[in-house]
DNA sequence: GCTATGACAAGGA
DNA sequence: CTCCTTGCCATAG
């Protein structure tokens, strides 16, 4: 198990229950900005037993972008509208209504440096995946 | 070490 | 809105 596919995992557990986020959001809680592909290389290589929810990882514009052999995007939507989540026929849904926001227990879970969390929270595009007081 | 490969993202046409 | 391009970076060969 490489570090990275273990900070995959620990982070898409940490998704509540009727929440998404987007593979990019992953990567950015895990320290790495700019992984977003890589997340995704991730959860396609999963083995079928390992206990993840895996679903609630979506493209950042507001649409199922999955493209596994073991599960289907039909199959992703069904897991999301049972979660209350309204996804459309056409695989999109309005991503920002669901969307997850690190809060202060989340923070303190992934155990994020504070160099970091100061370096991404002062940068626009990324300080939104944050609650404001941190 | 080097190349190819993505369940991506953002910006432009 | 839909393509298309460029930037990305952990893995597999």
């Amino acid at each position: 198990m490489s570090k990275f596919k273990d900070g995959v995992i620990k982070v898409v557990n940490l998704i509540p229950y009727g929440k998404i986020v987007s593979y990019g959001q992953v990567a950015l809680y895990l320290g790495l900005p700019r992984a977003a592909r890589q997340v995704g290389w991730v959860l396609n290589g999963l083995e079928d037993h390992t206990p993840l929810p895996w679903w609630r990882v979506v493209n950042n514009q507001g649409r199922i972008s999955i493209k596994g052999s073991k599960h289907s995007a039909e199959q992703q939507r069904q897991f999301l509208l049972q979660e209350g989540i309204e996804v459309s026929d056409d695989l999109t849904f309005e991503i920002e209504r669901y969307r997850f926001i690190a809060d202060g227990e989340f923070i303190n879970k992934t155990r994020l440096d504070s160099s970091y969390l100061e370096m991404v929270s002062a940068s626009l595009p990324y300080s939104r995946y944050f609650k404001k007081g941190l």
